[in-house]
DNA sequence: TGTACATCAGTGAACGCGCGTTCACTGATGTAC
DNA sequence: TGTACATCAGTGAACGCGCGTTCACTGATGTAC
């Protein structure tokens, strides 16, 4: 039983990252099951075993995405000196290949769409604070009140991008973005 | 002819303004085109009279709200002094009942949908840059960056305080962006 | 070491349902004479 | 002013399709003796 839970365990990631990549590629509403299935190379009729239902996929692809950046900014924080663990963080949020790419914050793709599932919405709460948390101890005089801005701004900023169709306004929403929340380091 | 154009327009409109209401509210995705008609008091069938698919109503919803939003902005920049323009512009944008309501912008509410359609994202290109004008008309020194950095803080805002659950961190998120957008008129 | 059995991840056909779209039709409104 | 006709917004049944979900089954893997 060892080895089956093992396989099952695995299989369960697998759809989780497969379920994560399409997802913010096409919305939740624009990927089916099948599609999630097919994605990681199994029937749609197996997803059952996993998951009690596809709501119940995407809360748990909208926590564990969040926890997963939540994790990562915290050690960056820890890691890192201040500044440099800001930049860090801020560059990379709003690198322009990792937003085409399909990869980038879940809470740029997935935002709206999330706050309307509440099952999800529920999910990520942990995860977010854990966010602001690592944020605000970057923060100039770890002043919460700014990491609540930032995050907005960074937020925004993607969301922003996507939406515009000419690459050189995308790009300004990045650089304008980045420049506003790194600049401030008084 | 003219009355029966004027009543089509008025059924038109009429439409719109009900899958400006529901889209926003539930998703594109999630909101039928039977439940539009409906909504307006009429059944599903005479839809195609009106639009020729749910697509281009997409894109015209999105056009129409965005371009509803740019005009207001650019009217208020033109009679309002600078200083109590931009203040009226972000506080309305981030006012709490304003978005629990479903009637905030739609950037903040179909942005990544939006984006993913075609039809939708090349439909509010014109609206999307006269917002950015607008703005930063209203902007000290009138830097376009820091009405690109606005923008996102206020889009960004928007989602987040969708997004938490707990009613005070909410707050939080949208209080931190206007005295984030207010703060820095130097 | 080998055989019989149990477990369980994954298969694939089937289901009901709701959606976007089509279309023949209705009935109210406006026009022509 | 009244009658016959044309126009056209809206009706509602019907369609095909894809989706989420179920379920009886298969076949590979691991266990018991």
């Amino acid at each position: 039983m060892a080895e089956a839970t093992a396989r099952h365990t695995e299989t369960h990631q697998r759809i989780l990252e497969a379920a994560g990549r399409l997802f913010r590629q096409n919305g939740i509403d624009g990927v089916g099951v099948d599609a999630v299935m097919k994605a990681v190379g199994l029937t749609h009729g197996g997803f059952y075993a996993h998951f009690a239902s596809k709501e119940a996929l995407a809360a748990e692809v909208a926590q564990t995405l969040l926890e997963k950046a939540a994790h990562n900014w915290d050690e960056i924080s820890r890691t890192e000196n201040g500044d440099a663990a800001l930049r860090q963080i801020v560059l990379s949020y709003l690198n322009p290949e990792k937003i085409a790419s399909g990869a980038g914050c879940p809470l740029t793709s997935l935002g709206p769409d999330v706050a309307r599932r509440s099952a999800s919405r529920s999910a990520i709460g942990g995860a977010l604070s854990g966010m602001l948390e690592a944020l605000t101890r970057l923060m100039p005089g770890r002043r919460r009140e700014r990491a609540l801005a930032s995050l907005s701004t960074m937020v925004g900023a993607v969301v922003l991008a996507r939406l515009a169709e000419d690459p050189a306004l995308s790009r300004s929403f990045l650089d304008a973005a980045a420049a506003s929340v790194l600049s401030a380091e008084e």
